[in-house]
DNA sequence: TTGTAAGCGTTATCAC
DNA sequence: GTGATAACGCTTACAA
């Protein structure tokens, strides 16, 4: 017997070809066996599925991976895990991914660094992901590049896209914030504030959706669109409420771009016992769990952040499964929540 | 010539082979100069680092992980991304693992499926993660099995653990349970509820301890202890203090285990004018971020979580780089927040 | 329906 | 300091 040279493996677990030992077969039936059972004879699928019982085999999906090209994973890029509206939209993802026997590797790319997204991907690349789930539409050049280098599909998420080759997954955040300034003005409001923070594209869209709105109804004053470049919470919302009651105190209503500055302005107006909406009405966006519980309960805009990761990742597996399918994308839309707020 | 039989790789990407061959030297040369820098010349490794750019070389973690038995993955179990907790924790983790090169697969066990841990776990094996956190020590016999016979380091997360064998980072839930009830007996409560929901191990802990402050107090009733195991949520937390004020008029403190409960019946006593910490006192747990802005501002027990994360991310590492290294625990400890409600 | 051989892209081992 | 070779555990291609 010659000498075989052996090396440190995965904690010495059962491979394929000790099942296969154990019953007789060639390691490859027990490939079939395990991948299409219709393909080994009813004998030999039951004396295998037993032996992998018995020897406690669970196979590898690195081995599966190298051999297949198919790392059965999907990259997964949000800007923020801090953000309950991602947290959302990675649930609706997981529910689906799991179901399909995917795993998702999540990437965080942050607000701030502009290169980042395209650094993180190159990292998800190495994992050779089977396909990639992106936040909005406004990748750069380089990101592009990669993608189309490497052949990943992908499918973006959050935002519509104009490109007629982008596949997507989401509403248009521009008609969204239109629909709320539009709302303000049929409350009677003339005098309207644009209150964003952290300020990434789709925030950004949100907000000119909104100031053309007032615009066309004319009545679009520079001085009441604030864009504040740090990150959103409640404490910014009632601080950025505070000093616009103070040095605008003729604006009427608001519309913020993210429930949580709403949630902040609402407090700190039921603090000040300023009356909500009768001096100052107010909108909010993406319609969180809380905004049924503020003081005065929040008027906003409703986004189905899960049915669109659900949809996202449904959507992507299909183009993995058929890569001639044609460019789809799938509008969710929005829906106006009206509560007292305005 | 021989002709090769060729087969489908990842999108025919540029290999380690391809980059060796350009710059004409052999591959595991290539190898060492992006692993092991300084045992290759200075020389080659400048050439080696320009081919790589200009070939847009991306190394394949599966070919690697699969050569030298380690995935870079390390596996997280949580019951829950709803729950605002674990998604601190996540971060936390997330953060620390990025910096260490590995990537993160989350799986989701949910709160009522008793075997779903074990389920879970199996998959993600076939991951060969090299390493594992999981959420609280209560696994299953079946979990503790698999563990051992794949021989996969992992660290415990969000509560203490009495076995010597087990590596944890967190705190105490029973001692924190108590510190809150004891907080209450403090402020001249007698008649005290404990109202918690979604009931896992560690909320239960918490509230055992909790009803050990009052049974030492000589004021525990079992009928104000109200262990629910629907979801948490804000308008539970209502619905059940509405009944609770209804039926126990004499209650006149509550521990909620999880803050938003609390949330609820806060916004619940405020609309119904019911006076917050006069008439009810109530505090919480792990005063999320909206727990400072309730009509009354809620005193609760602060829980480390992104801390934890971190910790339990960096000691599994450490652990899975050192084998021998012997068991580790690090208690975070809480601490108690007061606010108004309380 | 089952098997043989080769190959996926990297790294461990040993030799030079 | 660098290289040849085998090996990691599985799946594709082809043969029987």
């Amino acid at each position: 017997m010659q000498l075989r040279k052996t090396r440190a493996s995965f904690s010495s677990r059962t491979t394929m070809a000790d099942v296969a030992r154990d019953v007789g077969v060639s390691a490859i039936t027990v490939s079939r066996a395990l991948r299409t059972p219709e393909t080994v004879s009813e004998a030999l699928r039951t004396r295998i599925a037993e032996a992998c019982d018995r020897l406690g085999y669970v196979p590898s999906r690195v081995a599966s991976a190298l051999a297949s090209a198919r790392s059965m994973t999907i990259s997964v890029l949000i800007p923020s895990l801090s953000n309950i509206v991602f947290i959302d939209v990675i649930v609706g993802i997981k529910e689906t991914l799991d179901r399909l026997g995917y795993q998702m590797l999540m990437g965080i790319t942050g607000y701030d660094d502009p290169g980042a997204e395209e650094r993180l991907l190159r990292r998800h690349l190495e994992f050779a992901p089977d396909g990639i789930l992106l936040t909005g539409a406004d990748q750069s050049e380089a990101v592009r590049a990669l993608l189309k280098s490497f052949a990943v599909p992908s499918v973006h998420m959050m935002d519509d896209c104009a490109w007629p080759e982008c596949w997507w997954v989401g509403f248009s955040n521009f008609d969204a914030g239109a629909a709320a300034g539009r709302h303000l003005l049929a409350n009677g409001r003339r005098r309207v504030a644009i209150v964003a923070a952290q300020l990434d594209p789709r925030s950004v869209r949100r907000c000119d959706g909104c100031r053309a709105a007032l615009v066309e109804a004319g009545c679009y004053d520079p001085a009441l669109d604030l864009r504040l470049p740090q990150p959103s919470s409640i404490a910014l919302g009632a601080e950025v409420t505070a000093g616009l009651v103070a040095r605008n105190p003729e604006c009427d209503g608001v519309f913020f771009c993210n429930d949580d500055l709403a949630h902040g302005a609402l407090f700190w107006c039921g603090q000040q016992g300023i009356a909500v909406p009768q001096r100052l009405a107010m909108i909010g966006f993406h319609d969180l769990s809380a905004s049924a519980w503020t003081p005065t309960p929040l008027t906003t805009v409703e986004t189905p952040r899960a049915r669109i990761g659900r949809d996202a990742a449904l959507l992507l597996t299909r183009r993995i499964a058929d890569p001639a399918m044609p460019p789809q994308h799938i509008d969710h839309g929005f829906q106006l929540i009206r509560r007292a707020s305005a």
